[in-house]
DNA sequence: TTGAACATACCGACTGGTTGGTATGTTCGC
DNA sequence: GCGAACATACCAACCAGTCGGTATGTTCAA
């Protein structure tokens, strides 16, 4: 995907120990959802390979036995979580305001500002999971790899019925693909995410993004709209 | 960086396996140079955290012995590996016939021919070393993250002055930098890995140098030119 | 020219901590 | 009292890194 997260609704996974009284581990939202809570964060912080059980489940603040009976393997939950990445970036931008606009043109430049907006608090709070796994298991893990790639053209497709529009009422009559510019959006994110990685802020990602909007204003040939 | 590589000049160590009888190991490049271009393939198929300082000396046709007697540790020869990529890379790309034109703009956009003439082989072939590495520590190995994304950095460095020349040429008066577009660049072509790393092939990577190409062409003017 | 002193490059068995995964309970809602 | 949801104890494989040793020079004083 792409899907990055505002600070708030993807940080969730509370870092509870185990032990701790006030609130008996068992009682709170139950271990799987927990577990995939902090396979989110810990895997966007330092990877797939790096995570280990033990941290997810000390994290999760639930037990390895937890963890074996919800999933059979680290790989496995790697999958769900790819799932579970999905639906909740994909609630995050389906109740997103950048559906508002009457003209598609305008939903697409509201979802870059959208895109931007999220551009916010530490580098693995905005970064995204699924682009961080495919990176890291794309040859040694197919089945992680296709569930994340899947929640990136997933979201590219949300994408689609917007350019296909914009594309009918003023794309030039050469104009590319609406799926391949859904994915070229996505494929700007990820960079973007590599280069902030890289700098240690968000910098980069949001430079790659105006370039991105210069590049649709241009091809669209809007010039005004944009507040970025 | 971004460097990619093409198949041959980057995938050159060697396979051999320990005991071979014809070439004595020993006599073969040294081994601190078969251990950095081992961690070039190995890393890129498979990450850092998941390539073992075992399957680097396999690889390379070395013993544990030779991998600490070179490097002080894993992380080390990752970030001796990182100026390797830098080294190897940065000769491809002086040599490459790209800086030939006159024309600054004509030298950017052979550039990305040859980027695309660059995306052949199996994925890993073509994947950037650097971008790899940077998504995976950035958090946990400040060290290799740094070199890494100096990697990057550098390498847009190079692209720099033609940008510049260009802009001053037929740039548009509210252009952006040569520095960003420099870096932007990277980041598309490190977006169009990751998405070719998700689909198993260069498909979303051309894709995505096309609309970079376009977006140049829309942004200095030039309508024709290009090849791809 | 020789040979002691030192340096570099490499070898591979070993270690102690870690890892993913298992085996065997316990708890509790129904 | 039964099965899902956990917990605890444990294990074999694996991992990065160590260490004593060898082979092959190089340096330089006698």
């Amino acid at each position: 995907m792409s899907k990055s997260a505002s600070p708030s609704p993807l940080s969730s996974a509370s870092g509870q120990a185990p032990g701790c009284p006030s609130v008996p581990a068992s009682r709170r939202p139950n271990a799987r959802e927990r577990l995939l809570d902090a396979a989110l964060k810990l895997i966007r912080e330092t990877g797939y390979a790096a995570t280990t059980v033990d941290a997810l489940c000390a994290e999760a603040g639930a037990t390895k036995g937890a963890f074996f009976h919800h999933f059979a393997s680290k790989d496995d939950l790697a999958v769900a979580a790819a799932a579970h990445w999905s639906e909740t970036t994909g609630a995050l931008f389906e109740t997103a305001p950048y559906h508002d606009p009457d003209d598609a043109l305008d939903r697409i430049f509201a979802y870059l500002d959208f895109r931007d907006a999220l551009l916010a608090g530490t580098v693995p709070e905005f970064t995204c999971f699924a682009g961080t796994m495919i990176q890291e298991v794309h040859e040694s893990a197919p089945a992680i790899r296709d569930a994340a790639y899947a929640c990136v053209t997933g979201h590219a497709h949300t994408l689609e019925a917007d350019f296909a529009e914009a594309l009918a009422l003023c794309g030039p009559p050469d104009a590319p693909s609406a799926q391949s510019l859904a994915l070229h959006t996505q494929a700007v994110l990820q960079g973007g995410f590599i280069l902030a990685k890289g700098a240690g802020h968000a910098g980069p990602a949001r430079e790659s993004l105006a370039h991105l909007r210069r590049y649709l204003e241009q091809l669209f040939d809007r010039k005004e709209t944009g507040h970025a």
